[in-house]
DNA sequence: GTGAAAGCGCTAACAT
DNA sequence: ATGTTAGCGCTTTCAC
């Protein structure tokens, strides 16, 4: 608003030219020390800022880039979006926020089109939902994007956690321990990673000769886990489940506790996440803990590299998954 | 990157000037319909899209707006952020995102200062802590600022959840079951919402002729709460907890039921917040609401005010809390 | 209803 | 090591 001094102000109290004190701004070599001195100083008394906009209109360069989310209140989206806000600090870049009311395609497209009209150098998209994986969509090209947890890796650069991996692992896990069969509470069914967790799971099952049991389809709440919970609960053979999340965990946990069943005497129980209440689950959670942080910092450096100029726009990388055993899992009772 | 079509390019292709495109861009209703049309074509046929930069250097307005947070960010800074973000989304504003590592004085100011070199209106700052309300530090004025909790209403704009209102709620809900006293673990001590509900809490308690018990002081991690919980689990005099935040009330929980302490026959729990898990927890937590979504629409309300130069740039507004009662509260057992 | 001119604050390119 | 010139894409002002 308050139009602040420009650098032809600065440029006048110091006695040099205006490009000068562009070069000071910069940190740029050529410039005599002494003369140097002289720009700081008065850039200090006058308390000049460089302009942004200015610069964004010269250079073409904004120095931000946008993230696209479904609203961001899902544990993992913010883990992911506070690691790309740390590195694109430290990378000298801003982040600016773009929330979408619903995972749909015409709201990512109208996200886009507003970034388009903002200031910004490139777009990371965190929306967990199929709907760029469909061959008749696609983002308007010419701004360099990532996005995370997709199946679009042929046409973009894209970051995902190893679902797969972690899926496995889980059902793996309780198929060691001796129990026949796992169930699993899937996330909802647009979701890329509540399919992707599913598969594997599936996958999993079959390679093993068990038997795979309906899946049970919630909606990541632990509302719905808890749902799903109360019906697990009248079947007594069940043993073992597998929730896509914790929290979908957390709800089941709290159907089997109402109905006096044991976890993990009678029912084990595995999450994914490993959000950071889990430990603190009761019992505490044996769960998928996935690397946000390392996601979110990936995410970012691919798409630096695309801003640059040197980097192949799409492609795959896989962030590896670790399974943290804790106290929701044992052996099944009835194994003798 | 790539310099994308301009007005002149729009002007030329509809055989106008760059001014009527500039004035159809900005719906301003002195043009021509026929002309109008031409240009919107024109627009659509070469991909035009406004340049921002251009704009907001004319201007001087950016049309964004800063929000500083913490970067650890809990729960309710995260809805916060989100309210705030789709508010902004709504007024035609981006937001641009600048984490700071450490809640300090140094850290804020120097968010303060990239974001004086980026484009922003105006700032929001979600930190949580009391550094702001110290009379020696000062963020650079000229830019309007709102402040989540925060003590220092006489200098700025700030918004904020009643947290009195919220602690006394809690505590007198478990007087008036009959509890002798209540026990609290707070947040962490530069916490400006901690100490707002310890000083409720115990002038509620004080209020009514209660036992004023030592404070256990907490960092609002699931895991402090756990700490404290085994340490409250070791003495029997304990009939009535209430925890700053619903994390550190679940690591609470898992103490108690780790020593085979009844929630809430024997121990009765209160939270702060109601995240969404809160009703998943076992037992399903008694705790203090907040309405994010309204903390964040009404900073940003303030924020626009001040921006648009109709406001009064100080004073505090509060949004009221309210008790959600569930299942891990009770009258204590030994109540005759 | 429309156009022409000027300039926002900065930096790239070319002087010196 | 420093200055000069020009122009990024847009809007404001004034002319027609």
């Amino acid at each position: 608003m308050t139009r602040g001094p420009s650098m032809a102000d600065v440029a006048a109290l110091a006695g040099v030219s205006a490009q000068t004190v562009s070069r000071v701004a910069n940190g740029l070599t050529n410039v005599d020390p002494s003369t140097k001195d002289r720009v700081v100083a008065a850039m200090n008394e006058i308390g000049y800022r460089p302009n942004s906009a200015a610069r964004a209109l010269k250079t073409g360069r904004f120095k931000s880039i946008g993230v696209i989310m479904f609203t961001l209140s899902t544990f993992g989206n913010m883990r992911t979006l506070d690691a790309i806000a740390t590195a694109a600090a430290q990378a000298g870049y801003s982040i600016t926020l773009i929330p979408i009311a619903l995972p749909t395609q015409v709201e990512l497209l109208g996200a886009f089109s507003r970034l388009g009209e903002h200031a910004v150098d490139g777009v990371i998209v965190i929306v967990e939902s199929h709907i760029l994986d469909r061959s008749d969509v696609s983002l308007p090209t010419g701004l360099p994007v990532v996005i995370v947890d997709s199946d679009a890796g042929d046409k973009y650069s894209v970051v995902d956690t190893d679902q797969a991996a972690g899926a496995r692992d889980a059902t793996r896990h309780l198929l060691d321990l001796g129990h026949r069969t796992v169930w699993h509470v899937s996330g909802p069914e647009g979701s890329f990673s509540a399919s992707r967790r599913k598969d594997s799971w599936e996958a999993t099952l079959l390679e093993a000769g068990a038997e795979v049991p309906r899946v049970l389809i919630g909606d990541w709440t632990a509302n719905s886990g808890y749902l799903h919970g109360l019906e697990l609960a009248n079947r007594d053979d069940v043993t073992a489940v597998f929730a896509a999340n914790d929290q979908m965990a957390l709800g089941l946990m709290r159907a089997l506790h109402e109905n006096d069943i044991a976890v993990p005497d009678r029912v084990s129980v595995v999450g994914f996440d490993d959000m950071q209440e889990a430990s603190s689950f009761w019992p505490p959670l044996t769960t998928v803990h996935q690397d946000f942080s390392a996601v979110g910092r990936l995410c970012l450096e691919k798409l630096l590299d695309q801003i640059d100029g040197n980097s192949t726009a799409r492609g795959v990388a896989v962030i590896p998954t670790t399974l943290i055993e804790r106290q929701s899992t044992a052996a099944p009772a009835s194994t003798t």
